[in-house]
DNA sequence: TTGACAAAGATTGTTAACAATACCTCAATC
DNA sequence: GATTGAGGTATTGTTAACAATCTTTGTCAA
């Protein structure tokens, strides 16, 4: 019997309003559909979503808390703009992280983990065949929390969401040549790596992926986009 | 230079309140002065802190963001009650993380954090002396919270934090034998490997340390305790 | 044209009152 | 005696109005 047939309490009880824009907001910067200094005024988001101010504050303060965007005294919530110091504090704390989560999943990983990561593969695949720009950038993200999700862990995956979102905002900011985001068919070699059990060779290929991201990016260029809120989150 | 010589945007603007409240909690728990299950209610904090219920409320939602009090819709806030699945969540996450962060210290770690480490050390020794019970448990604690400083990272940083505060919670629930929180010298054993710059070692000992952390605990115990609130959140 | 200054408008922050829900007490019934 | 239900109390959730701050606009002078 799995613990997980016990479900008797159910414990986070966040409105599923507030839940929701949180989501929709993080899904737009993963897409890289909000850049980053992008207002978002508390008006327009109330409209946006239809809800009462207080639950787009409450959102908007934990976006601010994990570093999604940028609360700002008296003058409201911007996209954030990771500074270059920031980014590199991200992609260190990736490495760290990311490198541990692959050793352990290729010591031990579940048939239904290895089915997850093919099957999400293939549609990385399928996005690229295609040239879906939007969906290949989101994929690409979405491979890391999926490997994070391979240990069931929801602390774990809530942390390496986090820093794969802020990643975005980087790569939107810093991202020098298209190729940048997340090339080649990196990810199945690690994924290949973890399930043939080399936690090694697993390790060393997601260090040189996240570092090769890395190197793809100018630190010193700053960029400045303005979107349009209401379309964007609206559609998704 | 060093980076940090130019602090030029402050960027996060979250008032100073609202954090202090946050930390005040954080503290708390982290010393094992609340205990699970221990209810914060609206009121009292306000009156504790003497701030709105405003501020209360978003110091609430941020905690309860990071998995340190369990909030319940129409029922309050509530220090939260890990789960034995949480318990090994928060478990394997430290040592997915903690084995990296170890390691690219030992790689490459800077004399101030050296210090750093050393000085915490000593102070553990001194607290362990003098059998300061409420000292000794905080500084086990944060002395993961330093080791994640040595890197300068403040997004590595307050993930340990939340982590180390959370095993807080789990050592509080399920330990059993007193000696359980941090034994020994374990941490002056990881800084010595650390500074030697043995990175296997140092990965190998904040392992076991973490596993014997883990195993003086029991999993199948659940304690409930009732604290005072505001009498310990003031006098912290 | 450019700059400084002031007023108007817009946006965010705060407070207080109200609504909704949960909790507790107590009585009535089985 | 235990249980159930109703009513009152306490606590939390929500809304709306108000206050404070910032931003913009327009005017005037250099």
């Amino acid at each position: 019997m799995r613990p997980s047939d016990k479900p008797s309490i159910k414990k986070i009880d966040i409105d599923a309003d507030e839940q929701m824009i949180v989501d929709r907001i993080y899904s737009a910067v993963m897409e890289q559909r909000l850049a980053p200094r992008t207002k978002l005024s508390e008006a327009a988001l109330c409209e946006t979503f239809g809800v009462g101010r207080m639950r787009v504050r409450r959102a908007l303060l934990l976006l601010g808390s994990q570093g999604i965007v940028d609360l700002q005294s008296n003058r409201g919530a911007y996209i954030s703009c990771p500074s270059p110091d920031e980014a590199r504090e991200v992609f260190d704390a990736r490495l760290m992280i990311e490198t541990g989560v692959v050793r352990k999943l290729a010591e031990n990983i579940s048939d239904h983990a290895i089915t997850q990561l093919r099957t999400h593969i293939d549609k990385e695949d399928a996005a690229r065949a295609q040239q879906e720009r939007t969906d290949i950038i989101r994929l690409s993200g979405e491979f890391h929390v999926v490997l994070a999700k391979g240990h069931q862990n929801a602390v774990l995956t809530r942390m390496i969401r986090e820093l794969v979102t802020r990643t975005s905002l980087i790569v939107g900011l810093f991202g020098s040549s298209r190729n940048s985001s997340c090339p080649d068919d990196e990810h199945r070699q690690i994924v290949e790596a973890i399930v043939a059990g080399d936690a090694e060779l697993a390790e060393q290929k997601v260090c040189h992926h996240l570092i090769h991201i890395q190197n793809g990016l100018d630190l010193e260029r700053d960029a400045v986009k303005e979107t349009d809120v209401a379309r964007i989150l609206k559609s998704s």
